[in-house]
Parts: C-alpha cells; structure tokens; sequence
DNA sequence: CAACTCCATGTGATAGTATAACGTTACATG
DNA sequence: CATGTAACGTTATACTATCACATGGAGTTG
C-alpha cells in the first residue's frame, strides 16, 4: 500500500478500499506512522488512543462511535460515550481517522501522513468506503469561495453509489 | 434572484447566501416550484409538505429536524418526530430541499429546479450555509471513481470555514 | 521531594438526531 | 362505494453526541 512521509508531501492518488491487500503492514503501518507523529509533535499517544486506531486500521471500514466503544470498552478501557468520542476527536485532529459524515462514522486514514483532502466513495449497498484524494481549492466550491469571499478551511467530499464489488451483482 | 426551468436546465453557477436580497419572491417563488413539480409528477404536494417547505424557505437557514418538528407542530401538525423526518424527506428526495450532512440540518434550495449537484459552504462562526453548484463527475472524486468503477449517485460537497461577513469581524 | 500544572481518563447525566412499528385516515380508481 | 395505496399521527425505542465533575498520572519548577 501507499504510504507516505510524515512531513506532508502529497501522495498519489490512490483510492483505497475496493481492492484487496495486506492488513497486517497496513495496521503496522498505520500505527507507527502514528507514533512517530505524536513523537516528534509531543502529543500523547495514549493506550486508548492507540488502541482506538488499531481497531479502525484492523477493521479496515467505517465504525460508529458506539461501536468503536463496546470495543474501547472490551479491551478494558472506560464504557462510557466520552472515552470513545475523545479518542476519535484527537485521531480525527490529528489526521489518522477521518469522519464520514454521510454514516456519521469513522475510518482510519488509507494515506497515513499525506496532505490530506480526502474525499470518500461510500458504496450504499454494503456501506464499504474507499478514500481518494480531493483538491479542496479548485474546482467550483473553489471557485464559488473565491468569488464570494469565503474563507475554506476544510472540505467535506462524499460520493455516495454503488462500489465496483456490489456493481457487479446485478443491482439496480 | 435566479430561478430556472423545471426541466433540468443547468443554472448558472449562483452561490446564495451571503448576500441580502428579497425573501417575498424567494418563498412564493419556491413554492410555486415545488407545486408545479408536483403536479408535473403526480406527487401530492400535501399540507404538511408545503409548510415544511415554506418554513425552510422563510428561516433561510439550516434547521434541525427537532426545530422543524416544533414549527410544524405549532401549525396544528403532529409532534412526533416522524411527522418532520417524513415531510422533509420527501422534499429532500425531491430536491427542493438540501441535507446538510456537517450540521444534520436542513436548507431549502436555491436553485429550484435546476440541475442538481450542490455545494455548500458552513460557516463555522455564524452557521450560516451558502448553496452553489458542483460537478459531481469531473474532479478528483469523479476521477477516482472511474478508476475504480465506483458508480455514483450523489455527491456531497460541503465547505466549512469563515463566510465573507464573518471574515470582516476580525476572527482568526 | 513537594507542590503545581496540565492533560487524559472515568463516570453519571443529559441533549440531540433518527427510525421502527402500527393503526387510522385521505385519496384516486375502477 | 369497494378497493388499493400513500400519507399521517402516535408510541416507543435506537442511535449519536456533549456537559460537567472527579480522579489520577506525567512533567515542571521551586
């Protein structure tokens, strides 16, 4: 899989999720990309933190914050809605999970490290998501701030269908 | 402000929202819209649905589910939530009223009629949403989509930041 | 080392968003 | 007017998210 430096370079793109690939070295990956973040921006990479990204890599698809916390919660950690929602809010902030709006759930990021624009192809049949790359500046929500003056600070990119898998299954 | 055909035409791209301009023609404008589509389609544009709708385009701005049970509710309607979540779905579906999944709110369109793609941009300080209009098939997201056979329905774009009149108030 | 500060964690309580299920009513059609 | 369908109203419940407050650990400073 792709990975990429942590110091912000882009990375091609991409979209991951479709396909089928290695999960072990993306959650090795994924997990150490993480710590050498935390470590050279002296952020705490906690235990629930940490196991909160596991657990998302390890799925590898989108998890509801309950989910995500009868999880937290079996692996020992707190059992109450705030531990799952602090732990996602700094991954989330950090760059590691994004949230998908649509599902109103989180995913571990598949370009751990890169300038992150992500936009998301979310399959409504079997709730798979794969992540691409956006460029939030350009095209027309680029061009309709710049004419109007606003001020973009993060985009939201969904597209919501049907995956290549479920395509071919004969649906409407 | 500009309305378009009800058939489909493409609408010049308008982004509404930020400035100040006549609600009068914006509601019976839009409410004329709808009742045309529906009689064009065989739809019942129903008591509950039309004051929905003119509720949303009355407030111009993003409601909540909740907010629009309690208004409705006032009007002699029901006050259970299905009686909000099923108007606005309808007027969701078609499409004269616009989910904005960031805020898990909702904002009547304004574009009626016109080829539908929106784009919002939120601001983040005063919540104020403005609509234009995207591509869902060029860009990046329709890129990846046709490389990976991704079929897609709907797009959802949505800009957080500061709007042009925020912007002006001196904020980081 | 003690005192302090900061941040993270754990918990209880509550707010906000959304849907399932069921009976009844309104409407179009034949 | 019988019938089928769609819309409505209600109860109940599920799912998503945040507030507020107490505890405890890590690092700093005197």
């Amino acid at each position: 899989m792709t990975s990429a430096s942590l110091t912000g370079k882009p990375v091609p793109s991409d979209p991951i999720g479709f396909e089928k690939h290695d999960h072990r070295t993306c959650i090795s990956v994924g997990l150490a990309a993480a710590e050498a973040h935390c470590l050279a921006e002296g952020l705490r990479f906690t235990q629930v933190r940490r196991k909160a990204l596991e657990i998302l890599l390890q799925e590898h698809r989108a998890l509801g914050a309950y989910e995500m916390l009868s999880r937290l919660s079996d692996a020992g950690f707190g059992s109450q809605p705030p531990v799952a929602y602090r732990a996602l809010e700094f991954l989330v902030a950090e760059g590691f999970v994004h949230k998908i709006e649509r599902l109103n759930a989180f995913i571990a990021c598949a370009h751990p490290g890169a300038n992150h624009a992500p936009a998301f192809m979310i399959c409504r049949l079997c709730a798979s998501v794969a992540e691409a790359q956006s460029s939030p500046t350009r095209g027309a929500i680029g061009d309709a701030a710049r004419a109007t003056g606003f001020k973009i600070e993060k985009t939201i990119v969904e597209a919501e269908g049907i995956c290549p898998v479920c395509v071919g299954k004969a649906d409407a």
